[in-house]
DNA sequence: TGCGATTGATAAAACCTTTTAACAGCACGA
DNA sequence: TCGTGCTGTTAAAAGGTTTTATCAATCGCA
């Protein structure tokens, strides 16, 4: 006969099943205070028995903390969020703690919404993340009385942030095609107003050296396969390798190759960015690029809000976490397959 | 001097602050009760100067509605679902509810521990998503005290349950290129265990007759591209257009249709079927194709789980939304650009 | 036996809001 | 003058939990 009535069981029901004060009971289900191991017992059976569940909103009432966070975001197609946001959701549920997703599209009204119905909430923290398109987060979030985290987007300056590795990322991409004897390393990239696209085409240029040539541009393939036929068309020594600033711009530079009768990996190898694997999986032949370790991204943003709602202390600044070479065979090394 | 405290300002700061007991100010602001209405404007401009905003927690506490719902989902990559909660996130905020987005990676003791959370949060309801893999939810969301209401996935005989509607959207593609004179019409799609597959399938086949061809496979470039190699290699007559199950199975077929040199559309023309901006709009010519209006499909869910949540009635079964016909240049009817 | 210490259990307060019932004051008609 | 009805306000309870302070009983020891 397990919570058949139509009311939720309360903590009250146990008492009155195990015959004890609800103080006792309490005490009994968290540990605390002293309670007799017998009596402890009972009381955690009868709780069992009759399936009660403690109330997160008397709970959160309570402590102050509704153990709940708040993810606000401006990504409506949801490539880098949605991955992110599994992580975060991923790591924090094991510690009882529940993710309210807000969807701002990029309107400030609708984000001072959902911002203000969290902070009733009692949300524990907030993370916000943004595409790369505008930097800087709805002003409001400065001065709020609950740590913030930021992902994807820089906060005030002494905030806690997480960003790929593009730096890194990006060298690994180069250091990859060099150590296949690569030597004329072509970069194609996005918008030079991307923070990141500027990041990795420094990094490129750092290793690469006085012959590279970044060529800024969108975030498309119909960039890729521009920027390439540009390059083939005009005089002089051909690229042996093509470094995209993203897997589309990668894939966009494949097609073209192939119009060009160009042989890939033979004549060009190609590396792209994100891992994104539907376009990475999909090219022919299938695409060796940067993976940015999204989820892992989510998990130490998700770890991080969770312990500077603790009143923990955690390292304020940029973080930048480690991105991840996955080898296709758009680079002839096609030994180890993903 | 709003809010410089450390403590968040309860409803009793606003009573003090005014002269006034507590019940007068709640009265006051929420328009309850009797109140002068000169005493009521005081309490406002109070409230309103000292920054109160009322515990979230407290009044679902008492009023055991915690404006808050729950989604569920396995769809780790987030093509569907995150348009979607976007939908049911942007329609709900006007309402003051909030969202919590759980993604269950498939695993059944997640998606348990996810389930009760949100129960254990006094959610009002919970919208249940799928991807089409397995259609099938976890068992134990069949005997809820609360309202679920299942998108993209089939719940139980007299659940509410919403789907695009594949029929009507597959018929607007055939249609479309009839009217454009095509007359040999092949459909390629997805594997013949998706529900979504089947139910296009066969709205192609009542639209075409005899001659229609339905190629079930994957939902991947490669199989669109692998199936227009194999139609065109044999002998006979060739289609003049196809209708695709996916865009992605649409883009692999217009690669394999510009290897064969086959013109698009004056040879042949393509639709895809999702409308996924990141595909449709890169192929060469771009994609008309089939969209599935998943944000009104979110506003629908979440207005469903509102009113159920509030136990205003709402027609139990399958509701199916209508597909939208989006034309690009794959057809031949550059007249419209999206 | 008496006393301090320890154990186990409990009543009550607190968290913040809404709602119900009650109260004081006033005007009005009888 | 005394009920009657209305208006504006308030005290108190309720919602479910945790925590603090208190209390009763037992134990060890002088």
């Amino acid at each position: 006969m397990k919570n058949t009535g139509d009311r939720r069981r309360t903590i009250y029901d146990v008492a009155k099943a195990a015959g004890v004060s609800i103080s006792t009971a309490s005490n009994a289900l968290n540990g605390t205070g002293r309670t007799n191991a017998e009596t402890r017992e009972r009381v955690r059976r009868v709780a069992e028995e009759i399936g009660f569940r403690p109330n997160a909103l008397a709970r959160g009432l309570l402590s102050k903390r509704s153990h709940a966070i708040g993810m606000l975001t401006n990504d409506t197609y949801g490539r880098l969020t949605l991955p992110m946001a599994a992580g975060v959701s991923e790591v924090l549920v094991d510690h009882g703690v529940s993710v309210f997703l807000c969807a701002t599209n990029n309107d400030p009204r609708l984000a001072q919404l959902h911002l203000e119905a969290l902070l009733d909430r009692q949300v524990d923290g907030i993370i916000f993340t943004a595409t790369r398109l505008d930097l800087e987060p709805p002003v409001q979030l400065s001065r709020l009385p609950i740590p913030v985290v930021y992902v994807f987007a820089e906060g005030p300056a002494d905030s806690v942030t997480f960003f790929p590795d593009d730096e890194q990322g990006a060298r690994l991409a180069v250091d990859h095609l060099k150590e296949l004897g690569r030597s004329r390393i072509l970069h194609i990239t996005g918008p030079r107003d991307y923070l990141a696209a500027r990041i990795r085409a420094q990094s490129y240029h750092d290793a690469c050296g006085d012959g590279a040539e970044a060529m800024f541009g969108e975030w498309s393939e119909e960039w890729g396969h521009e920027a390439v036929q540009t390059v083939f068309a005009r005089p002089g020594l051909k690229p042996d390798a093509i470094f995209c600033g993203s897997d589309e711009i990668a894939r966009g530079a494949i097609d073209a190759l192939r119009d060009l009768n160009v042989e890939i990996p033979t004549d060009v190898a190609v590396v792209g960015f994100d891992n994104w694997e539907v376009v990475a999986r999909q090219t022919r032949p299938p695409l060796t690029t940067i993976d940015m370790e999204l989820k892992e991204l989510g998990h130490r943003a998700g770890l991080a809000i969770l312990s500077l709602s603790k009143g923990e202390p955690v390292p304020a600044g940029i973080t930048r976490l480690p991105c991840r070479l996955v080898v296709r065979q758009s680079c002839g090394s096609p030994l180890q397959s993903d």
